[in-house]
DNA sequence: CGGGTTTTTACAAGATTTTTACAACTTGCG
DNA sequence: CGCAAGTTGTAAAAATCTTGTAAAAACCCG
């Protein structure tokens, strides 16, 4: 689930082997069960990870389950994740959790354009 | 596990072939098993040393072992490098402890260099 | 033995994780 | 639309787990 090696993008890197995350280069501050969330969401960034499968992998527990510690857990990460965080951890309403890579605000060529979107 | 040579800061310097270490110039009087743990921190300056490891290599016992033998020599360690003391062991919480070099840069200077061996 | 060293014991203190209780939000349906 | 059912968000408290500490006991080894 947790994939070798690195992931990375402009802000945020997570190494993998050594279990550190890092904002903006500096070093996240993480207790092992918020590494193990932020590493498995961002280990498959792009991809919906479904609440029963993080259940299962990270806290060993069975779909029917009823908890709300996950929740709590990504609460906090969203939180160190300042100013990023909402953008980096997505909520699916009803199936589960997706890390979006960070994505360089483009840069609007032509004014009429971004007018367009608005209008 | 622990080096040949000598772990060497502005303040502390650890002789490992004499089994000696020195704090702002003056040899610290250290029984063995504290040098021992001791050197095996030093000379992994920087990383993290689990406590799993350190029970193994310096008690020889296995991880199911229940002791506080390990956390009291931390202590009496801690003791013996006044002042510095809790700046040099960093305790990290659920995993081992960390010998941090003097002023070392905080934390890791630079991530992408610890990707580097990664990639 | 005897004195220093190491380990155990028994709690205290601290950090992390989970639960609780409720608010806020989403979605489907009449 | 408007509402009900289900889902997620959140703050705070509770529970759990880990580490720190003092003191005493056990252990060595001359």
């Amino acid at each position: 689930m947790i994939p070798q090696g690195a992931y990375r993008d402009e802000h945020f890197i997570v190494d993998f082997e050594h279990q550190r995350a890092y904002l903006d280069n500096k070093a996240m501050v993480l207790t092992r069960k918020e590494f193990e969330l932020l590493a498995t969401l961002a280990g498959n960034a792009g991809d919906i990870v479904p609440r029963d499968i993080l259940l299962q992998n990270i806290w060993g527990y069975s779909p029917e389950i009823r908890t709300r510690t996950m929740d709590v857990h990504i609460r906090r990460l969203r939180k160190k994740l300042a100013g990023y965080g909402e953008s980096y951890i997505e909520t699916i309403f009803g199936v589960g959790y997706r890390f979006q890579p960070y994505r360089a605000p483009r840069q609007i060529s032509s004014p009429l354009y971004a007018l367009a979107s608005v209008a």
